[in-house]
DNA sequence: AAATCTAGCTTTGTCGGACAAGCCGATAAG
DNA sequence: CTTATCGGCTTGTCCGACAAAGCTAGATTT
């Protein structure tokens, strides 16, 4: 249709956008490994003929997209992005969005019934041991209400991690940031709350265990009810999650 | 437990850092809210005290996490973080990561699913609309495996839309950006795959417009299922995500 | 000879200053 | 009233410099 084009498009990027890419491209696609060493930024000034103010200014955009860190010594190395970080800033893109307690627990439901699938399947002795762990650890503490949501989160993220699906661990964690926070106010407001939330772990275990599909589903669809219910006690499910949520979000980060 | 400390702990972070966690926090509280101006380089050095070097380093934080942006005049400003940006970093995560395409299909199954349900629910007579200009287009261009494969990760992020929810709209991105790029690969490969696929978005088309969720989440499963057995075709769902794959996450990123 | 210490080199984080290019508003010209 | 020009401001980039912290290798001690 249109005729072939005479000249390339013109490629106008900042040049410390431009090293971004390149060191970017490299890590991508292989040719450097994680872990493996990067330059540093003299050598870098070097190799792109640019001021190290730029180079620098590329390197901060890479360290903050998790691709690249710094080691004990501070010098430049490719790395694996953890999920953790890069939740955190989509759970801060949710707050900001203003999205509802209802979308988070819709959301929530779904993956966390995916989680407790794929852990029936797949859950390894291992982590059912990691598991069994945390519900006798949680069962310490049924009578307080932090150290439970703490509890319940890694529950959760154990959940998570006993399906093998790293797609579904990255998919559920940034509601899951946010989702379970409140975990503490709503075990807090409901008398019986502690022991119902142990219980429905113990079910949900013993369901991983006997490789019980349905059951597992059954008792996590009557936890989060169980959370739900709680939860609209407090406040509505169409209120929006706030800024005040931040400081739940920032603890979480490091 | 623990004496009163004497001493706050001392915060030691480069100031580059101190820079951006500062603007941060003014935007993610509420502060600052998306659409005002952050205010010129020149009066962050006055305000924090630190040279411009520092400040712009902390400024390409900020911006790569899409948290702030120049407008056309290059100013800053904040900004609501764009979910597609942000899915984007988290699909390079996966790729390093190197998940299964069986995790991807798995996970994508899940939200898929969960999408239709949403918009049987609640999609309204502009999503509707939106679907179905889709799938006309969708019709014009059923022999060409690249349009087409295009049109079909459009209709999906369409009916995440017409979900109304923006926790999920956001979960299923990253797996998407990766699954989806494969289409026109299947496609191509099996012999009525476009009429296939058009097929079964008019079923769940239709399915939505009649709010018949069963329907919607049986043809939802039977499109994806498709999917599956083309794949299977050409490679083993246990392959990894790989780096060529790279090249469709980029041509997304813009 | 092995372990330890120390001095020097390297690297990072930060600073100050500088300049070209692009945008903006104001002013001058038609 | 529109257009053209002119400064001023801002950003992107560059240069050079220096303190603090890590690393290295030679010098020193046991």
């Amino acid at each position: 249709m249109a005729a072939t084009p005479l000249f390339r498009r013109i490629d106008v990027a900042p040049a410390y956008q431009k090293v971004a890419d390149a060191i970017e491209r490299e890590i991508i696609n292989g040719r450097i490994k994680p872990g493996e060493p990067i330059g540093t930024e003299q050598q870098l000034v070097a190799q792109f003929g640019v001021n190290r103010s730029t180079v620098r200014e590329g390197i901060r955009v890479l360290e903050e997209g998790g691709l690249i860190r710094r080691d004990s010594s501070r010098r430049l190395q490719a790395c694996l992005p953890r999920y953790n970080k890069l939740a955190t800033r989509l759970s801060r893109a949710l707050i900001l969005h203003e999205v509802t307690f209802r979308e988070l627990f819709e959301t929530s439901m779904t993956l966390e019934v995916a989680s407790v699938e794929g852990a029936v399947e797949r859950a390894t002795d291992e982590n059912i041991a990691e598991l069994a762990g945390n519900l006798e650890r949680s069962a310490d503490v049924v009578g307080n209400p932090a150290g439970l949501a703490e509890l319940d989160a890694e529950f959760h993220v154990l959940m998570a991690k006993a399906s093998q699906n790293r797609v579904l661990q990255l998919a559920r964690e940034p509601a899951a940031q946010l989702f379970f926070p409140t975990t503490e106010m709503i075990v807090g407001g409901v008398p019986e709350g502690g022991a119902r939330l142990v219980e429905a772990h113990g079910h949900i275990l013993d369901a991983i265990r006997r490789r019980d599909k349905e059951a597992g589903v059954l008792w996590t669809r009557r936890h989060l009810q169980d959370w739900r219910r709680g939860f609209e006690k407090i406040a509505s499910l169409d209120r929006s999650v706030e800024h005040t949520y931040m400081e739940h979000a920032y603890a979480a980060r490091q």
